[in-house]
DNA sequence: ATGCCGCGCGACAAAATGCCGCAGGCATTT
DNA sequence: AAATGCCTGCGGCATTTTGTCGCGCGGCAT
């Protein structure tokens, strides 16, 4: 990976955390991107489309318009453009819709530069290692409320319906999700 | 969903646990798909590059090659297979990894066939019409709790241990009655 | 403006869980 | 035969997580 050696290539970095996208900012200008930084999706959106990004970093939970819709609207407007997702809020629901919407990695936080940078070449071959432990039940009910949510359009009270579940259980559940394993 | 109506539509089956194959391809079986099973890599890619089929579920810790060079060869066989990828060793690597080999959908053991016939016909940006009751989380934990434990050969004390809880919590989930529904 | 919904959150009781500990069963080892 | 190690079922009890109710807010269509 030797990018910087040439022009520094650009960079679109998207998070509404602040503090956050200064530091990773900075990591990443060091690193020889020219990076841009937007706090919303609605902000991401123009910039994109004045100049396509060759890279861009994306937050998913963020106020407004769920970060997938960049994904989309990124990998649209430039095929070639990589992306790469990040989201302290992973799960294997919106992993498979990002990488769908042309999403080159996914990654959950914490994640230092280099993770990220190196995310950017990677490349699927089959020889990702397994887990030798069964998935953990908190787990497993973290994967299905994301994807009952994902399918009633993140519509809290709808799911909770779907589930049979109290909407103040289920937000709940969701306000704390660290628990990966 | 009427594929049941037309000829019925070819369906790979790889999984390498002969009970799960049964049952789960009984009931595939019952809603029109003309099931073929394989437990391995290595059986299942003869069998596929015979009649390339038109829809395939893979499981991805098997003996022998990991299922997921088997996305990789099928999807490179034939780009129009629907593949579905179902494990009790869900991670988001494996599930990126997956995705970009070209699976369909991805998910997480316990699934029923309503759900895997489902995610075949998901499609990335798209609509979801029909809104299927989805699985409770207790039944959900359920299943998966038995899964584990058949795997520890009923053993209660490291059934709790690989699942990380506890012996007695898992006792007395054990004690009440599997609430089916 | 007036419902209808969805959202976030506080409060409190009810239920589930974590965490002790004990006794019995059943192999394997000394 | 006795000792050891591991599993099992179960009784309490402290702690945590739920279910439930209710409030106010904001968007949206009527």
């Amino acid at each position: 990976m030797t990018i910087s050696r040439e022009e520094s290539a650009s960079l679109l970095l998207v998070d509404d955390d602040a503090t956050f996208c200064k530091v990773l900012g900075a990591a990443l200008e060091k690193r020889g991107y020219a990076v841009t930084i937007a706090h919303s999706v609605e902000q991401a959106i123009p910039l994109a489309e004045a100049s396509p990004p060759e890279f861009a970093i994306i937050d998913l939970k963020m106020g407004g318009s769920p970060g997938l819709v960049l994904v989309k609207a990124l990998h649209e407007l430039d095929p070639n453009t990589r992306i790469v997702v990040l989201t302290g809020y992973a799960s294997i629901a919106t992993a498979v819709e990002a990488i769908k919407l042309g999403a080159t990695q996914y990654l959950a936080k914490p994640a230092n530069a280099d993770e990220i940078v190196a995310a950017f070449a990677h490349v699927p071959d089959g020889n990702v290692p397994l887990k030798t432990q069964p998935t953990q039940i908190d787990n497993l009910e973290w994967e299905h409320i994301q994807r009952v949510l994902r399918e009633h359009d993140d519509n809290i009270s709808a799911t909770a319906r779907a589930l049979n579940m109290h909407r103040r259980t289920l937000q709940r559940k969701l306000a704390k999700p660290p628990l990966r394993n």
